[in-house]
DNA sequence: CAGTATCAATACCTATAGGGTATTAATAAT
DNA sequence: ATTATTAATACCCTATAGGTATTGATACTG
């Protein structure tokens, strides 16, 4: 039995009558009337009777009518939601997230992709960087987002912004009502930095800011993520180094002060990592609109 | 797009190897390619990746898969169905019954015919026989059963029992104590009858054999079925003749006597009436069983 | 690194069967 | 009896599913 036969098969069934099934279904009345006896034959049961005025279904057909337009209608859904999800339009999406990314980039993304895609399902994940490359790999998630990644190979990695460092100070510091100090004024406090685990990553990056200057500065203590680090300045531990998006994270207390040098590498980059050749609709949808995202920003 | 292509999509899937699926199908490789590449052509979407060791679903391709399962089993499910309805094991079965006949014969039938044919949803609609015969010829009930079925275009008829007729009378009636009585007694009691409405029915059965022994019986009144009348037999009012069936409707205070009489017009008839010519398997699953009910019956 | 094995894809052929035209058989309406 | 209307049949043609042989591409192997 085929597709041709049901589409054949409820044709007649409403006509009652093959010469208009034959027409509705543009071939002549004979083949649509061998159709007919082939799904009976095969079958091995009467679906019409004959009478000198057209066809009738009998019982078992009125029967088969309700099955084959389920079945109809069932293939109809099953045609109609691979071809969105060819199109990217259905299915899931998985992200890697860690940190201070999810502040402020992340979520504008997002919002952005699934008010296009409303029918895909985005799941994030938190992880860490080195998580991150072995999900990508594992192909658990479909995209990361993370500062300074290397370049892996197998991974694509695409800047998504790039911003300065801000130094987190409490309100009760003598710099707290500084429009903007020098990188240099690092020499003289205690430092609080993050994340913990795997290095090389954000510290060095701040370390080797630091020795680049000469500056030796006065390592406080390595916490585990940007929120940490922000509220043990809040409670006056120290200052901190965080990206500018930090400052949608308000905590009591605490003043983000720019720096006055204008030093390329007082900043850094937010990425979003994806494997090389992913061909996943999904994922091409989602660069697609991050690319849009990055245009009109820049704009 | 066919079964065919959802049958072979399905064994690519599941072997992720072409020629591995060719041969499960029995067909050779070059023209399952083929197929797999016109249903991704027809759908607009890539459903495999081509790995150099073999055939890897896409998302959409994993989608598709549980869709095209999905369809496959509503279409076993729908050939299922039909086979069945067309072996008369699957469908509904409208019986229309009136009066006495329900209280013995058709109970018996039914069970024996819901036992054998479980998934036949029988439904039994009371009607006179009038109705019956109107409903019968406009199909909204498949067979009736009756007593004294007058021979009409169209519909069959098929005597189910032929019981003898019984005198009901209270047990404070002098007759009560015998064990049989000669009909001629007819002519001295008050009598009650059933059932109301079209004439000629059983009432006029029994004025017949009244008049062709030249009896004058005193009708006392015509009430609107059996077991009304015998609950004014159970009151008191009079007599009443009831098939001998009607002994499993034990009122208090009557008692059914045999006529001593042995004629075969003081007997009643139940039949059952369908449409003649009636393919529907149902039915004649249903006719079949009847036969062989009044085949043991007999024995 | 060359050679081989293992895939899917391609080219080409064959045969099945779906679809077309013409006609027939059967039945109802006139 | 005649005509109209229906599904069924006979026969043909062609579109296409399926087969054989081969190629192209990639990973494994000595």
């Amino acid at each position: 039995m085929e597709f041709r036969h049901l589409r054949y098969f409820v044709a007649v069934a409403e006509e009652q009558h093959i010469g208009r099934a034959a027409q509705r279904l543009s071939i002549s009345q004979p083949p649509l009337t061998r159709q007919i006896h082939q799904l009976e034959d095969q079958l091995g049961v009467q679906l019409f009777n004959r009478t000198p005025r057209g066809m009738e279904l009998t019982d078992a057909g009125a029967l088969f009518l309700d099955e084959a337009r389920n079945v109809l209608a069932v293939a109809e859904r099953a045609t109609h939601r691979v071809k969105r999800a060819g199109q990217g339009k259905l299915g899931r999406l998985d992200i890697g997230v860690f940190g201070s990314g999810i502040l402020d980039t992340i979520p504008k993304i997002l919002l952005r992709f699934t008010r296009a895609y409303p029918d895909v399902q985005v799941s994030i994940h938190n992880m860490d960087k080195a998580e991150q490359i072995n999900a990508l790999q594992q192909r658990r998630i479909n995209v990361a987002f993370n500062r300074l990644m290397p370049g892996i190979e197998g991974l694509e990695t695409l800047c998504v912004k790039r911003e300065p460092l801000l130094l987190a100070v409490n309100q009760t510091s003598e710099l707290a009502t500084e429009e903007s100090v020098p990188f240099s004024v690092l020499a003289d406090l205690p430092l609080i930095l993050f994340p913990a685990g795997n290095r090389p990553n954000f510290v060095d990056q701040v370390l080797n800011c630091c020795a680049d200057r000469g500056i030796r500065p006065e390592l406080n203590q390595i916490v585990g993520e940007l929120v940490t680090a922000v509220a043990l300045v809040a409670s006056g531990f120290g200052v901190s180094l965080v990206p500018q998006s930090a400052i949608t994270l308000s905590l009591p207390g605490v003043r983000y002060i720019p720096f006055s040098d204008d030093a390329e590498d007082l900043s850094v980059d937010l990425s979003c990592v994806y494997r090389e050749n992913d061909s996943s609709p999904i994922v091409r949808a989602f660069l697609d609109e991050l690319q849009a995202y990055l245009k009109e920003e820049s704009a």
